[in-house]
DNA sequence: TATACAAACGCAACTTTGTTGCAAAAAATA
DNA sequence: TATTTTTTGCAACAAAGTTGCGTTTGTATA
């Protein structure tokens, strides 16, 4: 199983455009998570503003990448390391680095289980933790 | 210690306004945290969006309520339990009802603590679950 | 309690962020 | 290559957040 641009979307029965392929490879290629805002600069004044927020919203439904809640009012996105298609289940930590302001995604770093009140239930867990990234120190 | 809007106001060094009052009163005597937009909705015609941006700003910078992070860019807010007066530490668990859309802070569940990749320190760690909350069940 | 000073508020104007409908362009299919 | 379907870009809009400044409100001092 290659994890080529072009394999992905194959995978994923979508169209291969050159935006969606310059998009998922900014995520391939790169470090960590992404914004919004983080594409629509790498990318310079390479696609419409729609075209990513569609892209993006197209990427999250297939299962391809998953997005990140932070405090700041500013989704992330990272690849999903597994195939997430038939729903997400990325219970992996996200690491937000206070320094360089990365987003990283500690795929080995599993969030524990938690024991919930009487009555709650739970259907996913997000764990972000804030610090100093190992590049960082 | 007492924990009426004047009094946390007094503590924390801050002029008491009606509006710091009503937006503070909102948190004493609701359930669950609340965004930008539920005190807009809720406070009615009172106060100036300004002034609610601004006023949630001064509240978390004193450490009087502390933000978290959701999946959909709407920032929550919620009342500090202890003094976070000298820096953030509110570190149980918070829930988010994906049926009655409240988020709810588990006082009683603390994050577990996880164990990080060599060279990662953490200064400070979310967890956010989302589901079903015992009203709704 | 009246006055002076400082802080907070409200308004207006603006920037940024996100959404929707539709025609043109590009992929997929035959 | 021709036809159909999907995706893109544009335009216009809606929502969210910011900034500067004059006015109002709270606080401190006499």
């Amino acid at each position: 199983m290659q994890n080529t641009a072009d394999d992905i979307l194959k995978r994923n029965q979508l169209s291969i455009t050159s935006s969606r392929k310059k998009i998922l490879n900014l995520f391939l290629h790169g470090t960590g998570a992404l914004s919004h805002g983080d594409i629509e600069k790498k990318a310079g004044e390479k696609f419409d503003r729609v075209t990513i927020y569609r892209t993006l919203q197209t990427f999250v439904d297939k299962g391809i990448i998953h997005s990140i809640p932070t405090a700041d009012n500013s989704i992330h996105y990272a690849l999903c390391k597994d195939d997430c298609s038939s729903g997400h289940h990325d219970n992996h930590v996200h690491f937000i680095c206070s320094n360089c302001g990365n987003t990283i995604c500690l795929e080995d770093v599993t969030v524990p289980p938690i024991k919930l009140p009487k009555g709650f239930i739970s259907s996913q867990v997000e764990m972000i933790v804030s610090g100093v990234c190992s590049h960082c120190m």
